[in-house]
DNA sequence: TCAATTATTGCAATCGATTGAATTTCTTAT
DNA sequence: ATAAGAAATTCAATCGATTGCAATAATTGA
């Protein structure tokens, strides 16, 4: 059914029509009434895409996610995608794997599909192929990133605090009386690091490095994939070895800090009473596994939420600044 | 960019650079080159939705997740979008919850993106505001449904035998000596009650239920919201009463097993020791809890690449079956 | 009743592609 | 050199909408 057809079933042009379907001014009440009969009776949808081209404007939102997989990029997808509907985008969602190249892909599908705006979620997006992509394929439209920055003149950034944050944990942990920690991560993020800038600053700022009776290890080359709980068994052996009086440890995520545990629990070590753990990301998994986790909750609900408004508001010509910052907030749990 | 831009500055016309694009034969080698340059110079991408219009072809995919936060919906939707990508298709991807009238609407915008095929995932997809709102609004274009049915002519459907699987679980459980089974479950799904038929088939293969000494156990009305490991613990608390003889828990999820065994546990009875528990999805959480869950695998992966498939099969024309059965696993771990 | 307004409606161009038919250009053979 | 045939290119219509401007219909006042 195309607006033709209705057009030539009521006797009217499709100007007409199309004047009825965009209630506009100026149609007598009449014939308003009779083509918008017909309109319900052939159940008439417009074609988005024919009406996209005249009016320059494809309602489409393009969402890259790193992995779909992980609960908080995918609690990010919920939330924007909510939003986006909402105000009559169309979401046209990717995972995208670490891979840059393929992330360039999807770049360039996007480009196509013409969409007016995008939103970028996951660590893995700060990198010199991602930029190149962004300037070529999508330099005029507005594109925000979740915590990453691009530096190019058309992206803006939501940023979660976890820097402070994980001092904050520091603190926490010290506080009660933890004096020998150590902080775990699997790869070499901007994010990860960042948590490692946060971690030494809490360590001097609770006089620990400086008192010399500090300790800071970071494990590397340990087997197992990135992300998983394997992973985070095999570093949490090897740091035992290194660190044997470990008393507190901070994990850069929930699946590395829950390997942690399974480790600790091995090798008969008690926790929270021998050693303390805390994770990052406020998952299920943390939540539910024994003892449950205390986690830094890195909030990825609001900050998608965030970045979805920062977005709408750059689209519809709202003043926007070009970067926001949030903060984290430590879930205190069994854990600890 | 638009073709025209680029056919002025080639001294071309539009039709020969729609012709070095699609690269169709009867273009001169040197036009050809001269053309493909400024394509690649200014790095011209084609409108989709204009080509779209004129080949009557969107090369778009719906895909209607019941709820993306869940484990198995995800792996779903990942494993369909990287095949439809593959073949050049982009997915529309909705969360729209268990709500059926949520779900109507976004049927309506699949409809107006003209989407060439659709794929529903989640429980909820058999209801009758559901039927009405694809008879509408897809009448013409083809439908997967994931775990349910439609019943209508342009419907198509991918089943797991979750039935027979559950059958086979109470086999295990009375195969390890277990006589007095229960099986759990939250909402009456019409997953959820085929697997209590399975539980019921198993029973009476088993010879439980005949010889007088096998129990069945529903437990409703418990709180915490569905699918919630709450809601697994107070069921698990409700039947321990009616029931103390309890020595096999078969749960129509994993969330609801996790809350069994965090109850038996609580209430110190040994797992897998005193009471086997046996789940349903194997989910991460299922995995890493302690003790470990036995599980239900019913595939997700499988069964949406299936699915994904069968859609691909509808589009290009190829001879397709209506229906598709696939099977479970049982992954066995700790619990049993 | 008829011109002057004003309220409705229709015409035709446009968006960015594709494609069958018509036309122009280039070969080749006579 | 020229007609015939093949090769390359262009023309013009089309897809399904929107919208400024022109045209028509209805209303008003004198």
């Amino acid at each position: 059914m195309t607006i033709y057809d209705i057009a030539r079933e009521a006797g009217v042009s499709a100007s007409t029509v199309s004047r009825v379907i965009n209630n506009k001014a100026g149609i007598k009440e009449s014939t308003r009434k009779k083509v918008q009969k017909l309109l319900d009776e052939y159940n008439y949808t417009p074609d988005v895409a024919a009406r996209g081209l005249v009016l320059q404007a494809s309602k489409f939102i393009g969402i890259l996610i790193e992995d779909i997989r992980v609960s908080h990029h995918t609690e990010s997808a919920y939330v924007i995608e909510q939003e986006m509907t909402r105000q009559g985008y169309t979401c046209i969602t990717f995972s995208t794997g670490a891979d840059g190249k393929r992330k360039a892909q999807y770049i360039e599908i996007l480009e196509q599909r013409r969409v007016e705006g995008a939103i970028f979620i996951g660590s893995m997006f700060g990198t010199e192929a991602v930029r190149r992509s962004v300037e070529q394929h999508l330099s005029n439209i507005p594109v925000v990133i979740v915590n990453g920055t691009l530096d190019l003149p058309n992206t803006y950034s939501v940023l979660i605090d976890e820097e402070r944050g994980t001092e904050e944990c520091v603190a926490l942990l010290t506080q009660k009386g933890r004096k020998q920690l150590a902080y775990l991560m699997d790869v070499a993020t901007p994010a990860n690091e960042k948590k490692k800038r946060g971690f030494h600053t809490g360590m001097l700022r609770s006089g620990l490095e400086s008192a010399g009776h500090s300790i800071y290890a970071e494990v590397d080359g340990a087997t197992g994939p990135r992300g998983s709980v394997e992973r985070g068994r095999c570093e949490t052996a090897e740091l035992l070895k290194r660190l044997p009086d470990v008393d507190g440890i901070l994990c850069a995520t929930d699946m590395l800090a829950i390997g942690c545990v399974q480790e600790l629990k091995r090798q008969g070590i008690a926790v929270p009473e021998q050693v303390a753990v805390i994770g990052v990301d406020n998952t299920l998994h943390g939540q539910l596994c024994t003892p449950s986790l205390t986690t830094l909750d890195n909030k990825p609900g609001e900050v998608s939420f965030a970045a979805a408004n920062m977005l709408l508001d750059v689209l519809q010509g709202r003043p926007v600044s070009h970067k926001l910052m949030l903060l984290t907030e430590i879930i205190q749990r069994e854990s600890t």
